[in-house]
DNA sequence: ATCCTCCCCTAC
DNA sequence: TAAGGTAGGGGAGGAT
């Protein structure tokens, strides 16, 4: 299998997904048998048929102590969903089986929350079950507030361990009543106790120990605490005391076995205690370091650094490693030699005459006995007859691949963690990884299958499906529905001796076993292989099918895992004859109409799947759950960059490239400590992922990249935080046409027709010849990705539903235009388009709708002529600047009425032809191609404020912007999108490069940070460059051409926050990286770092542009707008009520407040006080009042204040008025400080904490 | 009805 | 120490 294999192409769709991560209490493939798993989501269903009406008839005497509430359950729960409808229907409250987004439960019950359910019910008092039943108990409603599910489902989880199993995940479901009821309070108690240990001690497992329960050894899978690497006491005292041996490859002989279990017992690893040497921290509440200090901590340890993803080459040498990772690859590879075997074979001979109708059929599954363990032991002769697993290392963490059967006697599974595999069997042989072993004992393995005549789909590297249907029939004479005993016999017994001779082969040519089963179908041949296991065979033939199926746990079906199993059970099924006594009805209500069908059949042995059923590519994707451990956003981008060009690679050696990227992020859960249970591993997380739609199918590393990174940075995590990250690729589309990178990619043949490609170059940068990757995305801040677009096509050109007005697109684009933009200058053109999805989903993406534009933008304009990809292909600056030309645009509506531009653009000059990138959208569009108008202008205008961020910032700033991290929005909150970070960002193109000038004007921190980024930007691009498959053209000189590589222009600016400030960051802020971005971005944008903004063509062009605006005028853009303030002042309020994470809006606020005291003395702090009114309300009058001047600056705001565009000021003019502007913007900024701060101590009085302190 | 997105689940 | 990847089936629920 090592072989090459090429694969060929595609289709689309599919996507992640996101959810917690609970695994990690049992096994993680397939030993488990966790209890608590069970329920899950089956209720969810189930429950909803329940109706009120026969409750309350049922009980009336009830004392009516829910009179007036309304609740809805979510997820599994302790009383069962059914019983907790029948105590609060019986006790006079109303029941929703259903949230209809906006109805009107009263409260949400649960005992946990996924991220995203959380987001969805933000507005709702999610309380325990122990609410209703206690309240029931007691006779009265008790307060709800007692009952909280804490922030977010993960809280309690801790607690879960109940009847001695290990629940470790977050919402599994199974916890038991106790402790969900007892829960509340209590929890969070724990939770406090447990933040406050950190990491490090020991006793990581505080919670457990607490609740007492922790269970038994067998915990070890459990996140929680066992043996965390920290406790590595405790781990190593484990393994002391087993002694593991593990046989080295060269060498086995367990005698070596103790260098192992001796190391173990040291304590060695940078013990907790350093975990706080921490020098700030101070933070009250929770005493405990930053994730990015413990990770950076950690570290410190040069092995750890090392296999960590802070190694540049963890990549690479991570999936050299990863078992998982190699058994996907190899099943891939598998998959499409096969299938492109059969392809061809079927051309050559038009055979294959399908058996008739009903004619009897013969498939065998064959595979091999415990696979890598039988392989790896051919090594270890001796080891044969003991207990070998196959494993990294015999540390606690380390996952058992395979272990041999003398293993599994002992109670071990494939998947298992050492520990537990250790306490089941002290004298467990671990024999080491042999991949290329594994796939020479494969080649032989499907060499021999292949010899045989028939159909043959691989499933694995070491097992297949073969239907020698034909084979058994010729053998038997007859054509297979006869019935004929003779035939049937001599069909079997045909079927049979081939199983027999292959197994003699491979057991020949590998050394290992091979087991078949032989069935009339793939089920009935699956089953039967278990039967046939240890080295042996085992035909299920037609009378017999019934009773051997009917006697198996329905968990021994093919499909049928935890969740279903506990579906099942709750539908009294626990054999698959069970499933015989419920009828498809019921089946399929219960689980689905597929799946109870499937299930119905199955249980009758039925199962229509053919074997070798080709199938194309739906996704490509690469992720790493393991060893991420960043200390700060750089690393996270830089990894995630990688894992881009990763997929990247893979997307070309399928030979196809995407339209819609994924990113999906494993967040650690906010209950789970710094340090996993598994050394390095992901722990307890949250799991989260985000999609954006690609204009434009790609594969460009840069491009995915960017939006990667553009994503994560919409989520707004702390980059200590993230425990796993991902990227994948869907809605495929073949690499044809265009190659897939060619230089130039120019031309893409198909598409662009219409001009003459020629880089149009739109202002200098042009030169660059560039690189498709290059050129893709323009801009790159850090935009909300949003994925919204929900309506393109596939042909891709189904227009945004930029319905209208939202956005304010300017005049003249064209809906598929934008359709084709990059992601983040998309979603500010388009700003929610996708709201209503949004809502759903939760992507907390951002419909980041541009500023209220009063504008009634939302006219388009006639279409332009813009063709998109040739808009891709523009080199970046470029690309930015027509982008900014839009954007810019559709900041001002005035302008367009009349829509000069339109006409104008087409005339245009300059014609972008897709200079260079990916084209090869074919079709698509070929119509349209676009002009450019000037380029020349870039419009940086905006309105008197800063340079950078134009209107997108503004945007971002609004609402939308400040979403709670986490989750997504629910529905109602328009705002849900949050790409906080992107707001900043960039968007503007119209800055494009950065100047020497403006550089040097800058702060020392932030212009390094900017340096670092280009220099960052510039060696990532190119790499790219070489892809194995085509050379990039070196065009990367174009980067000279600008001072400052071009893409970083703003974007660079807004970037990192600077370090030196805060001081308070030392808290949680860290984790709000992004949030603080934002402001710092925002305020920025109205507040130039540099002390004087510098004169710089690029700036001063900016500056001009504010003028334009801002002059026209008189200042009023001095300041911030009242609706950013008051949307800032509102998630901040939500952050503390809903995300009650009052240090993290505390943080924020003062973050504001340094900022502001910083240029204003005196104002931001409480200077602001005296002058505003007193009082939530009077600052609200106050916005109102300084609201309708603000509307002036608005960019898009229609108010006829534009004016001036030409606006050239005289420098002293400008002067003046700036230092006049200066006054009102700190009277302004005070008043925003005091807004928000309000809000937040607003909030807090409605929790009813204590006081807090900015 | 049918499609689409976003998950969840399963398998090795 | 450990290397917890990856693709497809399918359900829920909204849009069409
Ligand atoms: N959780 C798992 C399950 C499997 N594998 C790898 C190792 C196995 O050897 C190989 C094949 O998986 P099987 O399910 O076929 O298991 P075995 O071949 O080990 O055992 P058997 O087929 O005898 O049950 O896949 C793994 O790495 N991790
Ligand atoms: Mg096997």
């Amino acid at each position: 299998m090592g072989s090459v294999w090429h694969q060929n192409s595609s289709a689309v769709r599919k996507r992640i997904q996101s959810h917690q991560f609970e695994d990690e209490g049992g096994e993680e493939y397939e030993a488990s048998t966790f209890g608590g798993f069970t329920d899950y989501m089956r209720r969810k269903k189930l429950k909803l048929q329940n109706l009120d009406a026969e409750i309350r008839s049922s009980a009336s005497e009830n004392p009516p102590i829910f009179r007036g509430v309304v609740a809805h359950v979510n997820g599994y729960t302790q009383p069962s969903l059914q019983d907790l409808h029948r105590l609060i229907v019986s006790h006079g409250g109303g029941f929703l089986q259903y949230l209809s987004g906006k109805t009107d439960a009263t409260h949400i019950i649960a005992s946990s929350l996924t991220p995203k359910k959380r987001e969805e019910f933000r507005r709702y008092r999610i309380v325990k079950p122990a609410w209703v039943v206690e309240s029931v108990q007691a006779g009265r409603l008790l307060p709800w507030d007692q009952y909280r599910v804490v922030d977010e489902g993960h809280a309690q989880k801790v607690l879960k361990f109940d009847n001695g199993r290990i629940l470790s995940q977050t919402n599994s479901p199974q916890s038991g009543y106790r402790e969900q009821s007892m829960a509340s309070w209590y929890t969070s108690r724990l939770q406090a106790a447990e933040a406050t240990n950190p990491v490090g001690s020991p006793s990581g497992q505080t919670a457990g120990s607490v609740l007492g329960e922790k269970q038994p050894n067998l915990a070890s899978q459990s996140d929680y605490g066992d043996f965390p690497s920290f406790s590595m006491d405790e781990a190593g005292n484990v393994q002391a005391s087993q002694q593991t041996n593990i046989i080295s490859s060269s060498q086995d002989h367990e005698s070596k076995q103790d260098e192992l279990s001796h190391k173990t017992v040291s304590p060695r690893r940078e013990v907790p205690e350093t975990k706080l040497p921490a020098p700030q921290q101070a933070s009250p509440s929770k005493g405990e370091m930053t994730s990015e200090e413990y990770n950076a901590q950690l570290l410190t340890d040069p092995r750890l650094r090392n296999s960590s993803v802070v190694n540049p080459e963890f990549i690479q040498q991570y999936y050299r490693e990863s078992r998982l990772h190699h058994l996907s690859t190899w099943k891939a590879n598998l998959k499409a030699q096969l299938q492109s075997a059969a392809a061809q074979k079927s051309q050559s001979q038009s055979k294959r005459a399908k058996p008739v109708a009903g004619a009897r059929r013969y498939i065998m599954h064959v595979d091999f006995d415990c696979f890598f363990a039988a392989v790896s032991t051919l090594k270890h002769p001796h080891l044969e007859v003991k207990p070998v697993a196959v494993a990294h290392g015999s540390g606690s963490g380390s996952e058992i691949a395979s272990c041999n059967y003398a293993a599994r006697a002992h109670g071990i599974k494939n998947g298992m963690w050492m520990k537990g595999a250790l306490q089941a069997c002290p004298s467990l042989q671990v024999v080491p990884y042999d991949f290329p072993a594994y796939e020479e004992a494969s080649r032989k393995f499907y060499t021999a299958i292949l010899a045989i005549d028939g159909i043959v789909q691989s499933v694995s590297i070491d097992e297949a499906l073969v239907d020698i249907t034909e084979l058994c029939l010729q053998a038997g004479g007859s054509d297979g529905r006869g019935v004929s005993e003779g035939s049937i016999y001599r069909e079997q017994a045909k079927a049979d001796e081939i199983a027999q001779a292959l197994r003699a082969t491979v057991k020949e040519h590998t050394g290992c076993a091979v087991s078949v089963g032989i069935g009339g179908n793939i089920l009935q041949a699956k089953v039967a292989l278990r039967k046939a296991k240890p080295a042996s065979q085992f035909q299920l033939k037609p009378d017999e099918v019934l009773d051997y199926i009917g006697g198996l746990t329905v968990q021994g079906l093919p499909g049928v895992g935890h969740s279903m199993g506990a579906k099942l059970e709750e539908l009294g099924v626990t054999y698959v004859k069970d499933v015989r006594e419920l009828s498809r009805e019921r089946l399929t209500s219960s689980l689905g109409p597929k799946t109870g069908v499937k299930l119905w059949e199955y249980a009758r042995g039925i199962d229509r799947t053919e074997v070798g059923n080709e199938t194309i590519r739906k996704s490509v994707s690469a992720e790493v759950n393991w060893g991420i451990r960043f200390v700060n956003q750089t690393q996270a981008e830089d990894f995630i960059r990688s894992l881009c060009d990763e997929l990247h690679k893979r997307l070309v050696e399928s030979l196809v490239k995407g339209k819609q990227l994924t990113l999906k992020v494993m967040r650690r859960a906010a209950d789970a400590p710094l340090e996993a249970v598994k050394h390095l591993g992901h722990g307890k997380c949250d799991i989260l992922n985000r999609s954006v739609m690609l204009g434009v199918a790609t594969s460009a590393s840069e491009t995915l990249g960017k939006e990667a990174v553009a994503m994560l940075r919409s989520f707004g995590i702390s980059p200590g935080d993230l425990r796993g990250l991902g990227v994948q690729m869907t809605k495929l589309e073949p690499l044809n046409s265009g190659s897939p990178r060619k230089p130039d990619g120019s031309q893409q043949q198909l598409n662009f027709k219409a001009s003459p490609v020629r880089a149009s170059p739109i202002r200098k940068s042009i030169e660059r010849p560039e690189d498709p990757d290059e050129v893709d995305s323009p801009s790159r801040g850090e935009s909300e990705t949003v994925r919204s677009v929900p309506s393109m096509h596939e042909s891709g050109h189904k227009p945004l539903n930029v319905s209208g007005t939202q956005f304010i697109i300017p005049s003249q684009i064209d809906p598929q235009v934008v359709a084709e933009l990059p992601n983040d200058i998309r979603s500010k053109l388009i700003a929610q388009g996708r709201s209503r999805r949004d809502t759903r989903s939760t992507s907390p993406c951002p419909p980041t709708r541009p500023r209220p534009r009063p504008t009634g933008s939302a006219e388009l304009p006639p279409p332009s002529q813009l063709d998109p990809e040739t808009l891709m292909a523009l080199p970046e600056d470029v690309r930015a600047e027509v982008l900014g030309y839009y954007t810019r645009d559709s900041s001002t509506p005035d302008d367009q009425p009349p829509d000069p531009r339109t006409s104008a653009p087409t005339t245009n000059t300059t014609t972008i032809t897709a200079t260079a990138t990916n084209p090869a959208r074919p079709t698509s569009s070929s119509s349209s191609s676009l002009k450019l108008r000037k380029p020349t202008t870039p419009t940086k205008r905006r309105r008197g404020r800063p340079p950078v961020i134009k209107s997108s910032l503004a945007s971002t700033l609004t609402q939308a912007k400040f979403v709670l991290p986490h989750s997504p929005t629910s529905a109602s909150a328009p705002a849900s999108a949050l790409a906080l970070a992107s707001a900043p960002t960039a968007d503007q193109p119209s800055t494009t490069e950065i100047s020497a000038d403006f550089l040097a004007a800058l702060p020392e921190d932030i212009r390094l940070e900017i340096l670092e980024e280009q220099r960052r930007t510039r060696l990532l691009q190119r790499p790219a460059l070489h892809p194995s498959a085509h050379a990039r053209p070196p065009t990367t000189a174009q980067t000279h051409n600008n001072p400052n590589p071009a893409p970083n222009r703003e974007k660079t600016i807004q970037l990192p926050p600077l370090p030196p400030r805060p001081t308070f960051t030392s808290k949680r802020l860290s984790s709000l990286p992004d949030l603080r971005n934002a402001i710092s971005a925002w305020y920025h944008a109205f507040n130039p770092p540099a002390p004087g903004r510098v004169p710089d063509p690029e700036q001063s062009s900016a500056s001009t542009a504010d003028t334009e605006e801002g002059e026209g005028d008189d200042d009023e853009d001095a300041g911030p707008f009242d609706e950013d303030v008051v949307s800032l002042a509102r998630y901040l309020k939500r952050v503390v009520l809903e995300e009650r994470d009052l240090e993290k809006a505390v943080a924020v606020v003062r973050w504001l407040i340094w900022l502001v005291e910083n240029d204003y003395p005196g104002i931001g702090s409480d200077g602001f006080i005296d002058g505003g009114s007193t009082g939530s309300t009077s600052s609200q009058s106050k916005l109102e009042a300084s609201s309708s001047q603000e509307d002036a600056f608005r960019p898009p705001s229609p108010s006829g204040k534009i004016t001036s565009p030409g606006g050239l000021q005289q420098q002293r003019r400008r002067q003046q008025r700036r230092e006049l502007r200066r006054q009102r913007a700190g009277k302004r900024w005070g008043d925003a400080v005091r807004i928000v701060k309000e809000s937040v101590l607003e909030a807090v009085g409605d929790r009813g904490l204590g006081e807090v302190e900015f």
